[in-house]
DNA sequence: AGCATAGGCAAGTATTCACTTGCCTATCAA
DNA sequence: TTGATAGGCAAGTGAATACTTGCCTATGCT
């Protein structure tokens, strides 16, 4: 099961949170279209198993889905597990900025 | 001056996480309390020392502010950080439940 | 002054984690 | 069937980090 300690550990490295990003940008890359992108636009030299091994981290928190087809596997981003951490702690908070103060 | 990257390797931490759930419920705590919390209500054997430590990465991130008074320091919440991170995928994604669709 | 309380500093350890290296499987095209 | 492409598995390495231990400073009480 997944569980909210999965998600934190996910986002916290840079790499994957710029894999996330990708994903935002345009859904269904394979895992060679994502190690290209973060080395041309991001200029991270990094080998393709180190992506690969960020995307399991990934799918295990929930965070990114895959669909496999022929010899492809296309990943999506998935949003939902980001909307429950944050509010965390925000729902007892009163400092909240105001929407409009009539 | 404080990045995401701080902000996410400081939630990334369940002892972390804890304390910010400890200072939302009640703020301005200080260390001894916050000790004597985690020992008691979550059954964390874990030195003061370790706490402190966790309590400066958590400044460090913006996500906790203290003020000194006397021999003690206070440590409040500041959810001014979380705010930005989680939307940072979402602002772009249009599978996000809806309002209310006119 | 003397002692207890609240907290800080710094070095050492042990675990976690990101990344590499090497090899293997599967799908598709020639 | 041969070769190329897309991906997976697993052991090993080096760096980051959570935690401990030991000692030190500052404030407040009696």
């Amino acid at each position: 099961m997944v569980v909210a300690d999965d998600i934190f550990k996910a986002l916290a490295d840079p790499t994957r949170r710029t894999i996330l990003d990708e994903l935002a940008e345009k859904s269904g890359q394979t895992l060679f279209e994502i190690c290209s992108r973060l080395s041309m636009k991001h200029r991270l030299g990094i080998s393709r198993q180190a992506v690969s091994q960020h995307l399991a981290v990934l799918e295990a928190a929930g965070l990114v889905g895959t669909r496999r087809e022929g010899r492809y596997k296309f990943h999506d981003l998935n949003t939902a597990p980001l909307r429950q951490i944050a509010e965390r702690w925000l729902v007892s908070d009163t400092s909240r900025p105001e929407e409009s103060t009539p």
